[in-house]
This record gives C-alpha cells, structure tokens and sequence, in this order.
RNA sequence: GCUCGAAUGGUGGAAUCGGUAGACACGAGGGACUUAAAAUCCCUUGGCCAUUGCGGCUGUGCGGGUUCAAGUCCCGCUUCGAGUACCA
C-alpha cells in the first residue's frame, strides 16, 4: 500500500475536529504547560512559508509536552487591528472588519491544511468588543493609579489624593512628568479642573504635551519603534517632530523593573541586550550651575563627574525652556534664528547631516568647582528629551563636545595624564586624574582629583557634590514613555469623554465602548482624526450610554476621545485572556490564573525586542501590582525563530532580444538578469515550457542551453512578490502533504537561524516518511508488525533515538533529532524490524513532529484512542551499552591504532595493549617514562 | 561609532565536557531493475597524491598561542549579519 498522505491528512484533520482532540481545560491533577506564539497579524497575502516555522517548532514542543504527561495549553488568535486594512479602506471603501475577518479566514484555512494542535476554542480577535473590553479597563486602571517608587509598585490615585490633601507633595517620592511643589493647604484651595490638571502628572496613563513622531502622510502618529531612518516601518513615508497632546504609558516608571526582571527569565542574551540598550540606564550626577550677574539657577547631566575641572562651555538643547532666559539681548536675533532653523530640520535631516551648529546665548555659567564663567551655548546635539536638556561640556573627553569646541573654537581642557587632544577626544574611562584643580591655580573649591583613577574619582566628586548641596546623584534612562494616540479609525476606541477639557473614564459597568461605525475613514475636514466623523460619538453621563453629538449642549453629555489606541494594545496581555477567553467578569479568572500563572515558551521574531516584548512586560507588571497577573514576567522562555529567506531564481536575457542564455554561458553575452518564478524552476533548472506560458512576452523566446537544460543564477533575498521567489505552503501540503511541510522546516536548520527557504531538499524528507509507511507494508500491502520480544539490535537503534529525540526537542534541536529519524528508520529496515513494541515506541516520537501519519500508524498498531495520548516512551540506558569498545591508542597524539577492548575492563587492558605494542615497535623508547590517558570517546593517549 | 552574534564541502547543516571533522539531507557522478520513463535500490562524492594494493599528505575565514590533543579555549586581525545611534 501507497503512502497516500492526502487522504490521511483529511482523515485526521477532519476527526481532530469532532473529537475535540485539541481542546484543553483547566485540570488540578496535572501540571501545566503554557506555549505561545506572537499570534499574527492577518495580512491580505495569506500566509508564505516562512510563516509557519515558529508555529511549527512550537507545536512540536507542545504536543511533546502533552506526551509527556503535560496539560498544554496551546492557543492561537489574531491581532486584527492595523494599518493595512485601514489604508485599504480608504482607498476601497471596505470597512476594516470585513477585509480583517476574510483575511482570518484565509489564514486559518492555511493553518488548518498544516496540522496544528490549537486549541480553536479560545481563538482571540483583539478587534472583538469582547476583547477588546479588557484593553479598555487595563487602560483605565492604568489612569486610575499612579507609580509609587518607594513601594516599587502602582497604587491607586486615590492614596496619592489623600497624601496631598494630608501633605501636599512633601516626602513624595513617585513617578511623574514633572517634579511639583505644593502644601496641602494650597492642594486643598485648587478647583477641581486644577487639581486633574496636577493628577494628570502622576497616572500612568495620562495626558501629556509631547514631542511625537508625526507622519502627515499616514496622519498620524508613530511610536519610536514604528519609525527607521526617520521612515515609517508600515509604508516607508517621512516622519517629522511635532508636539502633541497624547495618551501616554508611564513605561519609564518601570525601566528598572523592565531591567531586573530580565535577569530571571530564560531569554537569548543577544535579546536581553537588546532590551537593555532600550531600556538604556546611565548611572550619573546632577548638578546645579548659577547663570553669571543673575538668579537663574539650572541643572545638568553627567556621567562624568570627575571632569568638572575640564568643562569649558555649557550646552542647552534649543528646545530647552531656559533658553529664553539665558539669551541676551545682543544675542537675542542670532538666537531666534538658530531656533527657527533647527525647528525646520527634520529628525531625518539631522541625521542625514550631522553638521555642527549651534548659537551663543550671550551668558555665562559658573563652574561651582571651580568658579570660573563659562560661555552658555545653544545647539541640537543636545536633546531636550533626555536627562535635564543641558549640558557641562568637557570636549577634551567627549567627541561631540569636541567637534562642537574645534568648530566654534572653545578651549580644550585635558585631564588625563599623558592623553594627547590634539587631534581627537580622549573618550575612554581609563588613566590618572590630572589638572583637577591645574597646578599653579589657586583652588577654589578643596577637592582634589589629581593622581585618582577615573573611577576613584567621580565616586569622589558625587560624595562632594551630595555632601556640598550642589546636586545629587542621579540614575537616568533612555526609555521613554510610550505614546499611546493614535489618529486612526481602526484601533480600540478609549473610554474616555472630555468635560471642561479634562479627560473622565466611562464608567467600568459600560465597558466595551464600542467602536462606531463612519462613513469615510480619512481624517475629516477639519484634521479630526477618523472617528470625528461618526455622527454618534459623545458620552451621556446620566443615561450611560453613547449618543449623538448633537446632543453635547445638554449638561449631561460630554464628547468622547476621538483617537484609537495603538497596534500594540491589543497585543499587551493577550496571552492572559488566552486563560478565560469567554469570561464576561474579568479579564482572566482568579483560577485559570493562578492555574495557568504565565507562559512558559514563548515563540516570535525578534523585530519585537523594543516593541511588544517591552510593552507587554510593562503591562504585565502594571496588572501584576494590581494583582491580576500572578507573576511578574509574562514569558518566562523566550525562542526567536528565524526569518525564512528568499531564494530567488534567475533568467538572463541577451540585451535587446528575446533570447535567454543559461547561467554558465551567461558571461560570454551582454544580458540583463530577470527575476523568475520560483515555482517553475527546479534544482536551479528551468521548465522551458512553463516559462513560456508564464508571461505573454516570453511566448516566442529562445534559448542557449548548457547541456540541454537551461540553468538559472540564484540570490537570497526576503520573501517577498515582487521577487517573484514566495513559496505558498498550501502547494507544499498539495504536494507532499503536511507532514513533510512540517518536517522539512523543521530540517532545513536550527530554528533560530535565519536560512533562505530551499524547496530542492525536500524530497530526502518525504522519502523518508514513505521509508517509514514501507516499514508497516511490504510490496503486496500486507500488514508487517508483529507482537513478540524485539531483538537487542532492534531494541538498541529505537533506544538510540529515543534519547536523541527526547534531549534534542528539549534544546529546540529539531534538525538533528529528523536525522536521527532518518538513521532508525534506515537500521529498522536494513534488521527487517517486524516488532509491533518497537514501532509503537517510534510513532510515539514521531508523533509531535509528523502528526498525521502518527495517528494513522497508531491505528494501524491497533489503538483506538489518538496518539496524542499516549505516553513518550523513557530510554533504557543498559540498551545502548556496547559489548566491547574501540579504542584508538595514539602517542603523542600522532601514530595510532585501534583495538576492541571488552567495555568493563577498561584500563588494565590498555596498558597492557600498549605494553604489547611498544614491544613489538623498537622506535619506541620504552625507558622513557609514559603517562596513559584515557579520555571520554574512547582514546587513549600515550605520551612519551 | 558602540553592543551582540556568526564564519565548517558544490548546497542546507552535524560535531553535549577540548578527544582526533564533515553526521543527516540535497545536488552531482556511476551502476542495477525497466522497451523507455517515473519510482526504488546499491556504490562514489572536502582537496591533493596513490588508486595491482591495504594508504599518504592536507584541511573548519586569516595570523599567533595554550595543550598529549583545538572547529571548540586565549590574544591579535578580516569579512558578514543583527540591534542601536548625537542618551552627555
């Protein structure tokens, strides 16, 4: 019998369904497993083949978990708010949520043909009102708290009422927007609109004015990671800066939480790096300089205390407010027209050009270490966003500051023994302190750095600074808030409505505010964002309900907010609802929290490092202070699988003609080389006819071939049409069936690595399935396996694999384990293996990688409920213990000779091998004296 | 620029602790079966030399080093990839 993998697939699929061999539910008697993958977004392409590889590699560790005795939770679903859909509504008309739910179904579709273990019934949809319920109550819970530093955690707004109404902000110590300064006296006389103002500084989700990545062709804006090269990611149009009033995350207020807790979840380094770099602590002191002939006071930034005595000009960022204050009148012209330039240059101009520019403001700065007055600069290589927006300038030791020196012609300070500044910065952190204070200069201040090391010496100058009142030591970071708007159509509507223009909740009892419905989905006539146009679109109070704004006159009824949250809302706790998808009270229940905890693998690309992965760690954190979440991180083990490549195939033609010559002759012509469809190329080889028919054009064209066949050149590139080099997976399963899509994947490399899809090798995958099929059936289809004892040879290669399978899945090291498939398989044959207990053990094994001839086999072994239950089979070691060992003796590591040695008598039958042989061979001096060493793999070397 | 990672046959890739390279697969070449093709099976396949012998030499990006023994460890480079980019 013929292994016909189409029928068999049909078969499982269709009985996995009725079955519901896939469902899962909570279960106190077993121990838990929760796999995920980032689940996608549904784009209108449908899926390529590089897109399953993780939910494959997951799959496998999800069904081997089970067989392991596991209750695994596997899930799937679908972020479904984005951009395409919405870019495609305003060009078609469609409304989002059709081309979303037609796109789903394509891509379920696909993913159904491949055999997944989903359980569908907690499918997500993060634009379902159902879900999106809970992304609108985590965002009012994070408007509702505030982020205490000192209890490291978020506590309710309500405690921080209490703590001005009883205090005001003295003793304060949380995260905000901006440091205050009131008593309680003052807090209490403030009006209501007043006093949301100031709470607005502390939530974390709150309304700010912020600098945001502005994309007017998009109309909206984009988070930092959404934009490269000053490009948007989706589309690839200009962003510019632009300050706007948005919803903003207080993520900062958790940078530190962000940092530790990777210090305990089981990530690559690389990724952990990445995400430190994000995060971006610098450990530093502020410190306070007096502007000269006034009361201005401000405060700088610095890493580098110990080079106090080297500044020699003070830098603000030009969109610092002390800009206006410190500009004199002489200088004010110059300085008003460096502002209005800089406020033109684009992110992505700034970074095209990295010219030196800048203004002097007319004042002077005392050094408090040295009380000397230094030129007060204005220039945008200083950034407003980070640290106080001002800078001591050391440019004998930081490079900017000395280009910045060199152009405007500023003196240069060095401070390090023996460092030569002539021609560049001395940047490094190493060396002996010298010039600090310089000889011969009266000190003005007593602290003395000559002769220190650089560390010695700013732990020195931050104990001076703190015990002097000139500032404080300070830890700062480059992660910012995230910002939360965005002025689109097809996103979760906020639950917010606007009175005296301050933001109020919606009461929790009437979440989800669902989104309305419009006519058009561009921003309105007046730059309103999409919703804009909904006619029904404000918050009756009293009635509860959203009504139509016309109606806004009436005291009761208020606008609602008009922006849609972000891409990554949806995606921020969805593995939580993944627990209780269908639960109406609460975002997840107290048990199938408490059962399920956090995901235990976690499968995704690394384009999310800075994105989601932060998010969603963030978010985690937040519910878990409110006492949602049960533990701190939400993915304890984290695998990046790699990008699948491109391999695109092509065609030269002869330049001016329609004569294609093959890949080998191609140099001894002018051709031009064009892109060809991967799928009528094989092994590099094209199929003439199919190419004709490809294109018009092609109908009549000739060929030069090299050995009767026309070769074509390849190149590795992303998968992509325009290529022309997309492989569908739905042809894959039509032609070699699911099972060898699944383990061809997997074989193609380790799943980390990023490889370019190569559909010649999958051949050697599914003879192998058919070498496997042929093992139950001989040539006139008779059933083979029988019961009875399986022979030592039998029992060692099975035995061999289930050791190599089990440690291998365990590492993500499918590739090898196929190969020890291969390997089995081949001995099993070549030992005309019959034994019924022998093919049970390997179907069982087999069964996470090739579902759908598993459980056929399984049948066929005479079992009626599905393999996914059976239990993975443990090795015996005695098994695969050899009789005698080969041994290779060498001397000094060079001439050898190998010996069998019984396996337990190990040493004294070395020795006396080596004795024999040194005999026998006179070149060896057998005075000299030798040390034997035997070492794992069975060596022995003598060293004379 | 900084941080991290990688480099092994014609190709994808193996090689737990340093243990004497190239597993497994593809491709290529040769053979068997067949009228023929497909399918299947067998042999060869890093390079060089010897192939009327069994074999020898060389070989994991480059140059050094440690070791009885290095793809693996250390030092110095080269190239490629990823992240980040005026973060003071």
């Amino acid at each position: 019998m013929e292994y016909n993998f189409r029928e068999i697939e049909k078969k499982w699929q269709k009985r996995w369904v009725e079955n519901h061999t896939y469902r899962v539910v909570e279960d106190e008697s077993k121990k838990k497993f929760y796999v995920l993958n980032m689940f996608p977004y549904p784009s209108g392409a449908g899926l390529h083949v590089g897109h399953p590889l993780g939910y494959i590699a997951s799959d496998i560790y999800a069904r081997f978990k089970r067989l392991q005795g596991f209750n695994v939770l596997n899930p799937m679903g679908y972020d479904a708010y984005g951009l395409p859909a919405e870019q495609y509504a305003i060009q078609t008309g469609q409304h989002p949520a059709i081309t979303t739910v037609n796109n789903i179904n394509r891509y379920r579709e696909q993913l159904d043909k491949i055999g997944f273990c989903f359980d569908w019934e907690r499918e997500v949809r993060t634009c379902n009102p159902e879900y999106y319920h809970w992304t609108q109550w985590a965002f009012q819970k994070m408007f509702n708290h505030f982020y205490c530093n000192k209890c490291q955690s978020a506590q309710p707004i309500e405690v921080l009422i209490q703590h001005f109404e009883k205090e005001g902000t003295k003793g304060l110590d949380v995260a905000c927007s901006e440091e205050l300064q009131f008593t309680a006296e003052e807090w209490n006389a403030k009006s209501e609109t007043e006093k949301q103002q100031i709470l607005m500084n502390y939530r974390i989700a709150y309304l700010g004015e912020t600098m945001v990545n502005w994309c007017p062709k998009l109309g909206t804006v984009l988070a930092n990671d959404e934009v490269v090269d000053g490009v948007s990611v989706r589309g690839g149009y200009p962003v510019v800066q632009k300050k706007m009033r948005q919803w903003c995350l207080r993520v900062s207020a958790y940078a530190q939480r962000l940092l530790d807790g990777l210090d305990h979840i089981d990530w690559t380094d690389s990724l952990k790096e990445t995400q430190r770099n994000w995060i971006g602590r610098s450990e530093g002191t502020e410190v306070q300089f007096k502007v000269k002939d006034s009361d201005l006071e401000f405060t700088i930034f610095t890493t580098r205390a110990d080079t106090m005595y080297g500044v020699t000009f003070m830098v603000l960022a030009p969109e610092s407010e002390l800009v206006p204050q410190v500009t004199t009148a002489e200088q004010k012209a110059e300085v008003d027209a460096y502002l209005d330039r800089t406020k033109k240059r684009t992110e992505r101009e700034r970074i095209a050009d990295r010219k030196v520019t800048g203004v002097f403001s007319g004042s002077y700065a005392i050094n408090p270490f040295t009380g000397e007055a230094v030129p007060i600069w204005i220039s945008d290589y200083v950034l407003s966003g980070y640290g106080t927006g001002a800078i001591m300038a050391v440019p004998a030791h930081d490079s900017r500051d000395y280009a910045f020196a060199k152009h405007f012609n500023l003196p240069i300070v060095p401070l390090i023994e023996g460092c030569d500044v002539s021609e560049e910065s001395f940047d490094a952190k190493e060396g002996i302190v010298t010039n600090s204070p310089r000889e011969g200069v009266k000190p003005y201040c007593d602290l003395n750095l000559n002769g220190l090391t650089i560390k010695e010496a700013i732990a020195a100058t931050k104990q001076y600074v703190e015990g002097h009142h000139l500032g404080r030591v300070k830890v700062n970071y480059r992660l910012r808030d995230a910002i939360f708007s965005r002025q689109r159509y097809w996103g979760e509507p906020f639950p917010v409505y606007y009175k005296d223009g301050m933001p109020y909740m919606i009461d929790e009892s009437k979440l989800p505010l669902e989104l309305p419905e419009i006519d058009k989905y561009e921003p309105t006539e007046t730059g309103e964002p999409p919703l804009g146009r909904a006619a029904k679109w404000a918050w009756d109070v009293t009635k509860g309900e959203v009504v139509d704004k016309q109606q806004i006159d009436n005291v009761n009824v208020f606008p609602l907010e008009l922006n849609t949250m972000p891409g990554f809302a949806g995606s921020s706790a969805y593995y939580l609802r993944y627990m209780d998808p269908h639960n109406h009270q609460a975002l997840v229940s107290e048990k199938a929290d408490n059962y399920w905890q956090n995901v235990d693998l976690y499968v995704g690309g690394t384009e999310h490092a800075t994105g989601h992965l932060i998010y969603s760690r963030f978010w985690n954190k937040f519910l878990h202070d409110i006492g949602v979440s049960i533990k701190e991180e939400p993915f304890q083990k984290l695998i990046n699988q790699g990008m699948i490549q491109g391999r695109s195939n092509f065609v030269y033609r002869i330049k001016d003609t329609n004569t294609f010559v093959s890949f080998g002759l191609k140099d001894q012509y002018d051709v031009t080389p064009i892109h060809v469809d991967v799928n009528i190329v094989s092994n590099d080889v094209l199929d003439i006819e199919a190419f004709k028919n490809w294109r018009p054009e092609y109908n009549n064209a000739e060929f030069v071939l090299e050995g009767g066949k026309y070769i074509c050149g390849w190149a590795i590139e992303k998968m992509s049409k325009s290529m022309f080099n997309v492989v569908n997976p739905d042809m894959i399963v039509e032609r070699y069936g699911a099972d060898t899509l699944r383990m061809y994947e997997m074989f193609l490399g380790p799943v980390e690595q990023s490889k370019p899809w190569d559909t010649n090798g999958i051949d050697g995958v599914h003879r192998f399935l058919k070498k496997l099929w042929n093992l139950f059936y001989s040539h006139d289809g008779q059933f083979l396996p029988v019961e009875g004892e399986p022979t030592k040879e039998e029992l060692k290669s099975i035995h061999k694999l289930i050791k190599k399978v089990t440690n291998d899945i365990e590492n993500f090291s499918y590739n090898t384990s196929i190969s020890a498939f291969m390997i089995c398989v081949n001995e099993l044959a070549q030992l005309k293996c019959r034994n019924k207990e022998v093919f049970c053990d390997l179907v069982v094994l087999l069964a996470p990688f090739a579902p759908h001839i598993s459980e056929e086999l399984w049948e066929i072994l005479g079992h009626t409920t599905s393999v996914c239950d059976a239990q993975w089979p443990a090795y015996n070691e005695a098994y695969l213990k050899e009789d005698t060992v080969k041994y290779t003796i060498s001397f000094n590591g060079k001439a050898r000779f190998t010996m069998d040695f019984p396996a337990d008598a190990e040493r004294e039958a070395i020795e006396k091998a080596v004795l024999a042989e040194e005999q026998s061979q006179k070149w060896i001096d057998s005075k000299t004296p030798k040390k034997i060493i035997v070492v794992p793999k069975k060596i022995v070397n003598v060293v004379l």
